[in-house]
DNA sequence: GTGAGTCCCTAACGGTGTTAGGGACCGGTT
DNA sequence: AACCGGTCCCTAACACCGTTAGGGACTCAC
C-alpha cells in the first residue's frame, strides 16, 4: 500500500471518491489528459477496477459532470427577479471559469445529475415567484443555460491557450485584432473595419452585454407592473 | 493503387481534399470515430502521410471546422433587420443539426477559417444597416453565436443518442419527464410540478422562444423609429 | 548527373478504453 | 466445519490511437 492515494481511499471506493479524484485529474490534466489510468492511479488503484464501480468512462464523465456542478452558489434571495437571475448567471460563468475545462466537461451532456438539478429546481422556484408562467420558466432556463454555456465554451479554450503558451489575454485580444485588420478589405471591409470592436471590450463586458439583452427580452415577457 | 477513394486523389493530396475526406468520415462514424488513420484511407493514404500536409490532428480538426461552415446560406436580405437576423440563426442551427457531431467540432475552436469570416461579415454588414452601432453590432454577433452553438450542443448530443438507441424524439421526451415526475416531490416540487412543461415543448419552439426574447432584446438598442 | 524538394511509405513508440478470467477476502448457510 | 455467493481488486491482453524517425521513389533545376 503505497498510500500516496488521499483519505477517501479507507472506507473502500465510492463513486463519490471517483468523481473527486476524476475532478483532481481534471484541473491538473486537462480534459484530454484524463484517463481510465490517471483516475485509477489516483485513488491507489489499476484501471481495470473501475470498470467494477462504473460502466465505462463515459458515465465516470457524468460522476464527474455533477461534481463540477456541486459548488455552483446561488446568489442572495434579495432584489428583484432581474439581479437574481443576473447574479446566477455571472456565478455560473464564473464558477465553469474557475475549473479546467470545465465547459468542455459540461457541453452536451445529458442526464443531469442531482447537483445540476437542485440548480434547476432553485431557479424555476425564483422565476415562478417573479410571476413567469410555468412554460415560460422552463423555456427561460434553458435560455439561460444555452447563453452561458455556450460563451463560456468559447472564452474558455482561448484563455487555456493563452496560459499554456504563457501569452496574457492582452497580447491575445492584440494579436486577434491584428489578425482582422490583415484581412483583404475589399472582401472584409466591416471586419476590417470594427477590429477593435470585435476584440477590443473584455470578456467579462462581452458577457454582460448579452446577459442584460436577454434579460430586456425577458422583461417583456411580464405583466407591466412586474417588469 | 486500389482506386477506392474519389475523385479529388488525383492531383496530389490538398488541404481542402482533406477536409473533404474529414468531413465524410465525421458523417460516418461521428466525431469520436474519427481518426488520422480512417481520414488517410479515406484519402487513400496512410496515417504518417497526413502530417506532411497538417502539423497534427488539432490543424486537421481546424480544416474539418471551417469545412462544416462552408455551406452555411445567408437568408435573402429582404424584410427588416429582426426577419433578417431570425433566419440566420435558424439556418445556422439547422446547418449544424443536420450534420453529425457539428456542434461539438465547432465548439471552443479559436481561429476561425475563411467561410466563417464570410458568415461575420455578411451579418456584421447587415447588423450596420439595420442601425446598429460598430460596438453593438460586435456584441451582438458574439450573443447569437453563443446561444446558437450553446442550444444546438444541448439538443445535438440527446438526439444522437436517440437515433443509435432506436428510440424515437417522443419516446426520448417522454421518458425525461417520467424521470423529473419520479424525483422526490418534497426535494424538487418545482422540478416535478412543470415535467411537462421542461420536457414537452418540442426543440424548435424551445429555440424559438429563445431567439425571440434575445431579438427584442436587441430591439431596445435601436432608436425607436427603427425598432 | 547531381542535388534539392516533394510526397508517401514502413516500423515503431507509448498511450488509450475495455474485456476476460482469476484470486483474495468476508458474511452467512448448511 | 465446509461451502457458497458476493464484493473488490488484480494481471494480461486486445485493438486502436496520435505521433515520430528514417527512408525510398519521383520530379524538377542547374
Amino acid at each position: 500500500m503505497p498510500a500516496d492515494e488521499d483519505d477517501d481511499a479507507q472506507p473502500g471506493l465510492t463513486r463519490e471518491a471517483l468523481a473527486r479524484a476524476a475532478l483532481r485529474v481534471l484541473e491538473r490534466d486537462g480534459l484530454a489528459g484524463l484517463s481510465m489510468r490517471k483516475v485509477a492511479a489516483e485513488v491507489g488503484v489499476k484501471a481495470a477496477s473501475l470498470y467494477w464501480h462504473v460502466r465505462n468512462k463515459e458515465e465516470l464523465l457524468d460522476l464527474l459532470n455533477d461534481a463540477l456542478m456541486a459548488d455552483v452558489e446561488a446568489p442572495p434571495r434579495t432584489g428583484d427577479w432581474r439581479v437574481q437571475l443576473r447574479g446566477y448567471c455571472e456565478r455560473y460563468r464564473a464558477h465553469l471559469l474557475g475549473r479546467r475545462d470545465a465547459a468542455k466537461v459540461v457541453a452536451g451532456r445529458l442526464a443531469p445529475g442531482p447537483n445540476l438539478l437542485h440548480l434547476m429546481e432553485d431557479q424555476l422556484d425564483r422565476l415562478r415567484v417573479a410571476g413567469f408562467s410555468a412554460a415560460d420558466a422552463a423555456m427561460v432556463s434553458y435560455l439561460l443555460g444555452a447563453y452561458v454555456q455556450g460563451f463560456v465554451l468559447q472564452e474558455q479554450s482561448p484563455m487555456a491557450a493563452a496560459e499554456t503558451t504563457g501569452t496574457g489575454r492582452r497580447e491575445l485580444a492584440d494579436a486577434a485584432a491584428e489578425r482582422f485588420r490583415a484581412l483583404p478589405a475589399a472582401e472584409f471591409p466591416r471586419l476590417v473595419a470594427m477590429a477593435d470592436d470585435l476584440t477590443g471590450p473584455d470578456l467579462d463586458a462581452r458577457f454582460a452585454f448579452g446577459l442584460e439583452r436577454i434579460l430586456d427580452g425577458l422583461a417583456a415577457l411580464l405583466p407591466s407592473e412586474q417588469r
